[in-house]
DNA sequence: TTGACATGATACTATTTAGCTTCATATAAA
DNA sequence: TTTATATGAAGCTAAATAGTATCATGTCAA
């Protein structure tokens, strides 16, 4: 089964990922940049940015020869949204401001 | 690495297993019958019941030669609560009504 | 007590994943 | 133009994953 939010889901399953995406939260940063960050190759880390970038958690701009990692936030909020289904389950305050939020959008 | 949340997000990486807590969501079901609603064999999502248990995103209670499998918000709501980082880059609504449960938690 | 039933557990296989090394390509700079 | 730099890509390995089949265990019911 493949749901929209998939690819990100599996994109996140990594710890590295997600380290990754937190950095990117506070600064673009080129592939090398990532790697520096990180106790393995560039080849690996730009593997794990190609995972983001199949997820559309990031989005990777082209510059001269290197290329610039940026968070890519509706990507993100897609699997978030994954979580609304559960809203009943959690703070019924949450839920409160969803129902605000979905009306303020029509 | 490994993060309080981190077992969590390997257990949601999975389409079978998002798939599970959401018919969780809506009942306690025995492992017979969350197999019922799947074209594989009671091992195999026996297997991903174990892994969602060991993300503490559900509870399985015993019950007599029975075990009946429940969500746990609580679990669910450690993953959630990962996305809170980047609340900045989304909807500034979000962010605020954190801000007021945050308060109120305290 | 015996048999049926719900689950647990183990062993096996195929696929995916995360990492590596190595080499190719493209661009900036001297 | 030559060289250094940033990235892309291919091929390899080890480990994890998702599934199977099979058998053991524990509990309910006749």
């Amino acid at each position: 089964m493949t749901t929209p939010e998939h690819l990100g889901f599996r994109a996140l399953a990594d710890p590295t990922r997600r380290s990754i995406l937190r950095m990117l939260a506070n600064d673009n940063m080129t592939i090398a940049q990532v790697a520096d960050n990180f106790d393995m190759t560039r080849a690996a880390v730009k593997k794990h940015l190609t995972i983001l970038q199949e997820g559309n958690l990031i989005a990777i701009q082209t510059d001269g020869r290197t290329r610039l990692n940026s968070l890519n936030p509706d990507g993100l909020r897609l699997v978030f949204d994954w979580f609304g289904f559960f809203d009943a389950f959690w703070d019924s305050r949450l839920d409160a401001l969803r129902t605000e939020i979905e009306k303020d959008i029509q």
